[in-house]
DNA sequence: CCACTCACG
DNA sequence: GACGTACGTGAGTGGC
């Protein structure tokens, strides 16, 4: 017996099933010379939908669709009346058998009939002949009489509904086992087949009969004990019908097959083959999808090769005129994908205005369409360039871009979505050469367009700087001239074509399709939403909290001088290290490893302080201030757009190694929340009059997340039963109860539980907590002989990183860590608590990201569109809402937060959300 | 442009 | 036995 992870798993389609579902399920369409081909579209995308829709678990090795040949067979020189009710194919259909068996070609699948059998024959044969040489079978089909095919090995799938029947699901139909189900059928007849069976007995009658008797001949036999006299003289009667019936639904399993399974091994279609017969039956979005899909790697196209994405020539086009815009529209039509780049004036999508637009379809040919250029020097009118009027081009590009059928790729979507947004277009569908990065590589290397172009395709893109200059005298885009800004332009969207052409390949043959479709390529139109949403603040309070720490600022400015004995630059680190350590001769002093200057971080201030030291405590509070003034209130003010009169954060979707998002330009992930004076930037962040902010957050995501992990019993037990996580491993490790705990017992516990998940060392607990190095570690071995399970899972997950160069989240990210292969061990020691970390935190991160994607639709099924999403911080997601709609909001977003995991993954403990609502974000918590 | 510091989860 | 450390970010400032 193979390997059971990697035998052989052939699929038998039920061909004639498919494509009566198929004629039946879709109206009727014709092609441009009038021939039908709604069923062959039909089947199409139930054959593209299977060999693209199954998990990798269930990906087929083998694959074969079965047809029937003709009407009649074996069965009819048994039974001439079988299937005698049949009415013919419907007029419509028939001349699309053939287009069908075409189709099955065009796919690169093998199509097996054979005159005198049915299809369920062969399928029977086939089944029976593959789970002999010990492969697994899926049958796609839904027909009941394969049923009787089913065992350990061999299942049945019924595509249309995603569902998978094995034995229990035959039983469920038949109230038998598979081995008995013809003897039902045989009892029970079939009306659909003209199988007579016995009359007056069902398939629940039959069912019973055989459950009591064992099998057919056995209750045929006994037919005398029968007390219903009806029955008992129909069974008695009937006796050769019955047996007659069973030999027409039992399928032969001799058939006389002459194509060997090997023949039915999975092949990427040809190209060439493939896409001929999309085209000439018209298929439009199915073109799109199947080059969506198999990218480059369909055979017979140019292989991913310096080929495919070197071109010969380079042809940049700008386009000016209205008949060459009408001739690019007409080749992205035929092509059913293009790249799209957008020139704007500013990096920040809500200021910045389209300048133009680039577009390419195959390596090395691009076009510039400038539509919001300005003359180079002030005289803005007089020297504009010649262009297309804006209008014109977005009501030109607008069905384009909008055409489900036609694909768009661009590097960072959200950044060209929400441009394109801004000017009334909903860009869809879309791939982003970021994304898929992203989820190939996370970890390895950075996702920007420069960085791609470099490691993949060995080119260095013009940088901006080379056009637009740098520093104060950098120019915006539309400034730039037409000739240079088309070289500059065009050659994007060229690059990013070709990086799609190179990288999408990959995601399918590296198993990284599941987290782009599930993870990353959803995600990126909902944080647009969020981002164009904004978030109001208070300009007034910020104004004033800055005035006042300046204030601050000043009078403790004067008194850490004073105390200097000098003046000297306090934001200086440098300069209050000699301050403190030279001049002061203050004991203590440390140097850093790179710049030998002193240490004089908040840690080493803190103990000076402690020591009695004034001055420290001084620059301690001279730092807070700093901070929140410069980092966030006068930062916040200026972020506030004019247009909108709100803050537009931008979400990072590619940043980290582990899946979480940053946010930037403003960072609004890290708005103060621990000290009272940061609190007072939080109560800045509010919504419009008449609505609330409502903060929801994940309680205790990541050691949920540890729990289910590494499968810890007492962690697990303790979120179930929602006991305080902290004061139960103080409890564990400390021996305390649980019960009126020292809160200083409980914060150690606290600090040892984020250490676990940081990848602990008796250093970093010990400084965490103020205590020897000594101590720490003898916490860490109590901690660990507690819950031995979490050192396992820890051995587990560097093991198989360093095994592999990277770890997983729960939904399948990887997430690659450099430094494990580090020879110098401190650097590779990094490593191996990065390595324990991304998974926790990763996992976490994907439970957010899964939760945003679901909401906009929960929301609006639950007639909440007036909630707006706005923010995410890691573990907690922000909405404004009317205050009316509070409670009916609070329900929805806990209840779609709760179930993030869900269906694909049954998490062993329970996800609790808090929610809070208030008039600011401070309040909301 | 890097180092340092510090805000968040 | 010596490395010199908690995991993941972004932003402001100083200083070369």
């Amino acid at each position: 017996m193979p390997d059971p992870a990697k035998r052989p798993h052939l699929y038998l389609i039920d061909g004639s099933g498919y494509i009566f579902r198929a004629y039946h399920a879709l109206p009727p369409i014709s092609r441009g010379d009038g021939t039908p081909v709604g069923a062959v579209y039909g089947f199409s995308n139930m054959l593209f939908k299977l060999l693209q829709d199954l998990g990798d678990n269930d990906r087929p090795s083998h694959l074969a669709v079965i047809f029937d040949a003709g009407r009649t067979t074996f069965r009819n020189d048994i039974y001439p009346e079988y299937k005698a009710h049949r009415p013919p194919a419907p007029e419509d259909l028939i001349p699309q058998f053939p287009i069908i068996r075409e189709a099955v070609e065009a796919f690169g699948v093998e199509a097996i009939e054979m005159q005198g059998y049915e299809a369920d024959d062969l399928i029977a044969t086939y089944a029976t002949q593959a789970r002999d040489k010990g492969w697994r079978v899926t049958i796609v089909s839904s027909d009941k009489d394969l049923m009787q095919l089913i065992d350990d090995n061999i299942s049945m799938f019924d595509s249309m509904k995603s569902t998978r029947i094995g034995i229990d699901g035959v039983a469920d139909k038949f109230g038998v086992g598979p081995d008995r189900v013809i003897d039902v059928q045989a009892l029970a007849g079939d009306s659909a087949d003209n199988v007579p069976g016995v009359p007056g007995i069902g398939v629940k009658t039959a069912a019973q009969l055989i459950n009591e008797y064992g099998n057919l001949e056995t209750l045929l036999d006994k037919a005398e004990e029968i007390k219903q006299p009806k029955r008992r003289q129909n069974l008695i009667d009937f006796a050769e019908q019955a047996r007659v019936s069973k030999q027409l639904v039992t399928l032969a399993v001799d058939a006389p097959v002459e194509t060997g399974l090997d023949a039915f091994a999975v092949r990427n279609p040809q190209a060439e083959k493939l896409l001929s017969f999309i085209d000439k039956q018209q298929f439009r979005s199915l073109r799109a999808k199947v080059l969506n899909h198999y990218g480059d790697t369909l055979e017979g196209s140019d292989p991913v090769t310096d080929v495919l994405v070197t071109p010969k020539e380079i042809e940049y086009q700008c386009v000016t005129t209205k008949d060459v815009l009408a001739t690019w529209v007409e080749h992205i039509k035929k092509a059913g994908q293009v790249t799209i780049d957008t020139e704007t004036t500013s990096l920040d999508p809500m200021l910045a205005d389209l300048v133009g637009i680039s577009l390419s379809i195959e390596p090395g040919k691009a076009c510039y369409i400038p539509v919001g250029h300005v003359g180079e020097s002030d005289d803005l009118l007089a020297e504009a360039p010649e262009q297309l009027s804006k209008d014109h081009v977005i009501q030109t590009l607008k069905p384009v871009l909008e055409d489900r059928s036609i694909l768009k790729i661009a590097q960072n979507m959200k950044y060209d979505r929400t441009i394109l947004a801004r000017c009334g277009i909903n860009v869809s569908p879309f791939d982003d050469t970021m994304l898929i990065s992203y989820a190939l590589d996370a970890g390895k290397h950075g996702h920007g367009m420069d960085e791609l172009a470099g490691i993949h395709l060995d080119i260095t893109p013009i940088p901006f700087k080379e056009i637009a200059g740098t520093g104060k005298n950098q120019i915006t885009f539309d400034k730039v001239p037409l000739d240079k800004a088309t070289t500059y332009a065009a050659e994007d969207a060229d690059i990013t074509g070709r990086l799609w052409r190179i990288l999408k390949p990959r995601l399918a043959a590296e198993g990284a399709t599941t987290v782009y479709e599930t993870l990353e390529r959803p995600l990126s139109s909902v944080l647009s939403a969020m981002e164009q949403e904004g978030v109001k603040v208070d300009t007034d309070t910020l104004r004033r909290l800055s005035n006042e720490f300046a204030t601050g600022m000043a009078s403790l400015e004067t008194e850490i001088h004073e105390l200097a004995g000098r003046e000297f630059n306090i934001a200086s680190p440098k300069q209050l290290g000699e301050i403190l350590f030279d001049e002061m001769g203050l004991s203590g002093g440390k140097r850093s490893a790179k710049t030998g200057a002193y240490t004089t971080n908040a840690e080493v201030l803190e103990a000076l302080a402690a020591e009695g030291h004034t001055l420290p405590a001084k620059v301690l509070e001279y730092r807070q201030f700093a901070k929140l003034k410069s980092t966030y209130t006068d930062a916040l003010v200026a972020q506030v757009n004019p247009t909108t009169g709100r803050v537009h954060t931008s979400y990072h979707m590619a940043a980290t190694t582990t899946g979480r998002l940053s946010s930037n330009d403003p960072n609004l992930q890290n708005i103060p929340i621990r000290t009272s004076a940061g609190r007072k930037i939080r109560q800045a962040f509010i919504p419009e009059a008449g609505n609330i902010l409502l903060a929801a957050d994940y309680s205790q995501i990541e050691l949920r997340v540890l729990a289910h992990m590494a499968d810890i019993d007492a962690l697990k037990t303790a979120f179930s039963d929602g006991i305080d996580i902290h004061a139960m491993t103080a409890s564990e490790v400390f021996g305390v109860p649980i019960d009126d705990m020292d809160p200083m017992v409980r914060r150690q516990a606290k600090a040892i539980n984020f250490g676990i998940i940081y990848g602990i060392s008796a250093f970093g607990l010990a400084r965490q907590l103020g205590i020897s190095r000594g101590d720490a570690q003898t916490y860490i071995n109590a901690y660990f002989e507690k819950f031995p399970g979490i050192r396992a899972y820890m051995d587990t997950t560097i093991d198989f990183a360093k095994k592999h160069g990277y770890v997983e989240t729960l939904f399948g990210r990887k997430c690659h860590i450099k430094a494990l292969t580090e020879k110098n061990p401190m650097r590779r020691q990094f490593g191996e608590r990065a390595a324990i970390n991304a998974p926790i935190q990763g996992t976490a991160a994907d439970i957010l990201r899964r939760a945003m994607i679901r909401m906009p639709k929960a929301l609006k099924e639950a007639g909440l569109e007036e909630v707006k999403m706005l923010l995410q911080v890691h573990d907690e997601l922000v909405f404004e809402l009317p205050e009316t709609l509070r409670d009916k909001a609070e329900t929805v977003i806990r209840e779609t937060m709760e179930a993030a995991c869900k269906p694909v993954l049954d998490l062993s403990v329970p996800l609790v959300v808090d929610c809070g609502f208030g008039a600011n974000w401070d309040e909301a918590h």
